[in-house]
RNA sequence: GGGCACGUAGAUCAGCGGAAGAUCGCUGCUUUCGCAAAGCAGAGGUCGGGGGUUCAAAUCCCCCCGUGUCCA
């Protein structure tokens, strides 16, 4: 990055000069005469025992000193966002406070909700999960306070020098750090495809902020400037706070009391470890993430569970809930929803205990069974085994070696040797990206008016020819649906062209054509749209809210939509929820639902601005993701459930009909799927499930109310007539077995021998051969022929004659292939008078052996 | 999303190429005034599903499904 980027009006007009850090080589402004930059590990802290701001701040006073200070100075103070960002798939968990902001508003596709604004955003990270506790530090959650600003072309807020300055009037002027400590280091920020100058601001060892200015997108290896430039800025809340108190440690004076007194019960390391858990759980099932195995549930397991561990093997601890509670109450002081749902929260909690509990008994009962079996062989445990119990039931090897008699010693490699296991596994993601194949509108063309939002039930209108290209047309203004918040995109008519797809590109709605549109810009065209089509996908979707809306209600706020699709013969809702749902409770969603229904309640969709529709509803709003915006559309169904949707919806609940749940499964730990129809189609559904119910009752010749009886006794009749069967089978082997123990037997010393040539099948020889050999010492000799190929069987309760012996003897007679055990032996080859030589050979090498 | 482990009688599991097992539970009988207990006898299995290899598959291979777990 060219040297001029960081070369600020503000550090000249402040007596800043550039410099060289000795260390790291990197060029930094300062005020100051150093000769280095002023962060780890380039200089050692300084702060601690020595606070370096004018005074002591808690973190709710110094995040109110911040966002005070930028709202002082024009910027509007956002409420934070979700943990969960449930905007993106790139992500599970916002990292930093522009997360909130990309891709939509920092792509220019969308504006920002205020210009420019600061915020206090709760951040996960869990690449350092190990960190936490050890290094005084790291947190897997933290607050980035930030201040950003979106510069449009022709509209710029302020760039990199109004930043700079006000950050380093924040630090020296409001927090009342020496001027002369700060650095400014230049460093390059690249993420996502687009780069900029970034400064780290350091002072006393510690890296305060970045000041991140993003304004170039890459391009093989030239640089485009970016039409919006972004100013993205991050400050440690937690760190401000440390350096403010310069304790020995952030914990102590993130938690500051609540450490201290948990420090009665727990070593340091471990006070940390369950405090900064207990904050981000609060946050993270606060924001809907509900415990799991995999993705973003996987990371609130984790935490959940190394706590546990804590607690477990420490005496006298406190329950985990009553830590999760205590955290709470202090975060709702500053974030009121944290804790409003505690019982719910709760039951989340409760349930993660149990399987965890659950997941360690059966963890010890593999482990002392595998270890007695290892003991009875002769053998050990080895790390190899530590391993792989790790890797399949998650037991930390100091656990499972407690329940082992023979201990391996525990590699210090451990966890390394865990991650060699896991090396060459390749995640693949599927991200699909929405707009690929549209072609590229050119800049100019006015954007869609979106008439649907308006009104729902239009479903003709006239309009003009926008832009047109093969088979894409877009108009001044439209009512066809396209695709988007998994309703599928509506058909029709455009003139006498069919319209297959609809799709939007940016502020621009697409109609995909039957064949190339023959229209030229400006020209007037009708448009007509499936009516039915769109009054079914209405309903769905309107049902698709009810459901989420009575979910919640029976279920508790931890369940969250966690994807939808809206389809014509039947549409779909996943819900998190930590078990799989019982009939009673199926029951009862569906009644609500229908009652809702029938109370014919309104159901308003209008725009409203995205703090004032926050304010009212919460962040429950974003069932279907996160959707910024200045303004939102709100899509309300009085007095039961409200969503930020862009979705076509009835507006009464009792057009949607009915709603009939169809089918329910798991789709994953902690989602569940439930399938519905609701309008015609449900009444359609209900009917053809009668209808088969008839038709069975009628074949079974009951009524349908005695279905199931009627099936019981349907399947007790054929278990009935398969014993009876088998029985028979039974006594006609055993009629065959006396007549050839009485008739066909020979004895040879203290051996009774039976040969017999049969025509049974392989099961049949096995069962003949067990009837015949019930006694000690008998031997049976059998053949049969079957499809072309014979089948010798030989069983033997004697211990003189071995019946894989016989076999081995025979085979060269009928080029047979087999083998077996002293006790039943089989070989199959050439039938006729092979197997008959084959029986001889086997039979005369039984009698030879009974002799001996 | 990927890796690993697991899926066998109602329950908990063993078996890991040669004739489906153990323990508990269940049924009946013996014993008892009755219960518990004990003894004896018995019922109960498409060895998760589907392909393949083999003379032979619960067992080996492949693909699904389900459960658990580790990781991103």
């Amino acid at each position: 990055m060219d040297a001029a980027e960081y070369d600020l009006p503000f550090f000249h007009r402040a007596g800043f000069h550039r410099r060289s850090c000795v260390v790291c080589h990197s060029a930094f402004w300062a005020l100051g005469d150093h000769d280095r930059c002023q962060e780890a590990p380039c200089r050692e802290y300084g702060f601690i025992g020595h606070p370096i701001f004018a005074r002591p701040y808690s973190l709710d006073a110094m995040r109110e000193l911040y966002l005070g200070f930028f709202e002082r100075r024009g910027h509007a103070r956002i409420r934070r966002y979700p943990t969960v960002a449930r905007w993106r798939n790139d992500v599970f968990f916002v990292q930093a406070s522009v997360y909130d902001f990309q891709p939509w508003v920092t792509s220019g596709a969308i504006p920002p909700p205020a210009n420019p604004l600061t915020i206090s955003q709760p951040c996960l990270r869990f690449n350092d999960i190990d960190e936490v506790g050890r290094s005084g530090r790291h947190f897997t959650l933290f607050e980035m306070l930030a201040h950003h600003a979106f510069n449009r072309p022709g509209h710029e807020i302020y760039f990199k020098d109004r930043c700079t300055e006000l950050c380093h009037e924040l630090l020296t002027q409001d927090l009342g750090l020496d001027p002369l400590t700060v650095t400014y280091k230049e460093e390059v920020w690249e993420g996502g495809g687009n780069l900029g100058p970034s400064l780290s601001v350091g002072a006393a060892g510690l890296e305060l902020a970045t000041l991140v200015f993003m304004e170039y997108t890459r391009d093989g290896d030239a640089l485009k400037p970016m039409p919006l430039t972004v100013v993205d800025t991050g400050y440690g809340l937690e760190r401000f706070t440390w350096a403010s108190q310069g304790t020995r440690s952030a914990y102590e004076a993130v938690f500051g009391e609540t450490f201290e007194e948990m420090r009665r019960t727990f070593p340091p390391t471990e006070t940390a470890i369950l405090l900064d858990h207990a904050r981000a759980l609060n946050f993270m099932l606060t924001d809907g993430i509900v415990p799991s195995n995999s993705k973003g549930g996987y990371f609130a397991r984790l935490l959940l569970r190394r706590a546990l561990r804590i607690l477990e093997k420490t005496p006298e601890s406190p329950e985990l809930i009553a830590i999760l509670d205590r955290s709470s109450r202090e975060l709702a002081r500053t974030f009121p929803e944290i804790g409003e749902n505690r019982e719910d929260l709760h039951r989340v909690v409760r349930a993660e205990i149990d399987r965890f509990h659950e997941a360690v008994e059966r963890a010890r009962q593999t482990i002392r069974r595998y270890d007695e079996k290892v003991r009875a062989t002769g053998g050990r445990v080895t790390v190899e085994d530590l391993l792989t119990w790790y890797d399949s039931l998650g037991v930390p090897p100091d656990l499972a070696v407690e329940e082992l008699q023979h201990r391996p010693a525990i590699p210090a490699d451990f966890y390394k040797q865990v991650a060699a296991r896991h090396e060459g596994e390749k995640p693949t993601t599927d991200y699909v990206e929405v707009t690929e194949g549209l072609p590229e509108v050119p800049a100019g063309v006015p954007a869609t008016e979106a008439l649907y939002f308006l009104d729902p039930y239009t479903v003709a209108f006239d309009a003009h020819v926008a832009w047109a290209k093969g088979r894409y047309v877009a108009l001044d203004r439209t009512y066809f649906y396209p695709t988007g918040g998994g309703q599928a995109t509506d058909r029709g008519n455009l003139g006498d062209l069919e319209v297959t797809d609809v799709e939007r590109t940016g502020p621009i709605i697409l109609h995909h054509l039957e064949r190339d549109a023959p229209w030229q810009v400006g020209d007037r065209v009708h448009g007509r749209i499936d009516a039915a089509r769109r009054t079914q996908l209405m309903q769905h979707h309107t049902a698709t809210h009810l459901l989420n809306g009575a979910l919640r209600e029976q279920l508790g706020p931890h369940v969250w939509q966690a994807g939808a699709y809206k389809g014509t013969e039947s549409a779909r809702i996943d819900v998190t929820h930590y078990r799989a749902l019982t009939k009673e409770e199926l029951h009862k969603v569906e009644r609500r639902v229908n009652q809702i229904v029938r109370e014919d309640r309104p159901v308003k969709s209008y725009f409203e601005s995205r703090g004032e529709a926050e304010r009212r509803f919460g962040f429950t709003l974003y069932q279907g993701g996160a959707v910024p915006g200045r303004e939102l559309r709100v899509v309300e169904i009085e007095g039961f459930d409200v969503e930020a949707c862009g979705g076509t919806h009835c507006t009464h609940t009792s057009e949607v009909g009915a709603i009939a749940i169809l089918d329910e499964e798991r789709i994953q730990d902690g989602v569940v799927r439930l399938t519905f129809a609701s309008g015609e189609r449900a009444l359609d559904l209900r009917e053809e499930h009668e209808e088969i119910l008839r038709e069975a009752a009628r074949r079974l010749g009951v009524p349908v109310a005695k279905l199931p009886e009627g099936i019981d006794k349907l399947l007790e009749e054929i278990e009935e007539s398969r014993r009876a069967s088998r029985g028979r089978r039974r006594e006609d082997l055993g009629a065959t077995a006396a007549k050839l123990l009485s008739e066909a037997s020979q004895r040879v010393g203290a051996v009774t021998i039976v040969v017999a040539s049969t025509d049974l099948d392989r099961h049949g020889l096995m069962e003949l051969s067990r009837l015949l050999t019930k006694e000690p010492n008998h031997v049976a000799v059998l053949a049969s022929e079957r499809d072309g190929r014979g089948t010798l069987f030989v069983g033997s309760t004697s211990a003189r004659v071995a019946a894989s012996a016989l076999v081995e003897a025979a085979r060269p007679s009928f080029e047979g292939k087999g083998g077996g055990n002293p006790a039943a032996a089989t070989a199959v080859g050439e039938p006729g008078a092979a197997l008959a030589a084959a029986l001889n050979a086997a039979a005369k090498e039984a009698r030879r052996a009974a002799k001996r």
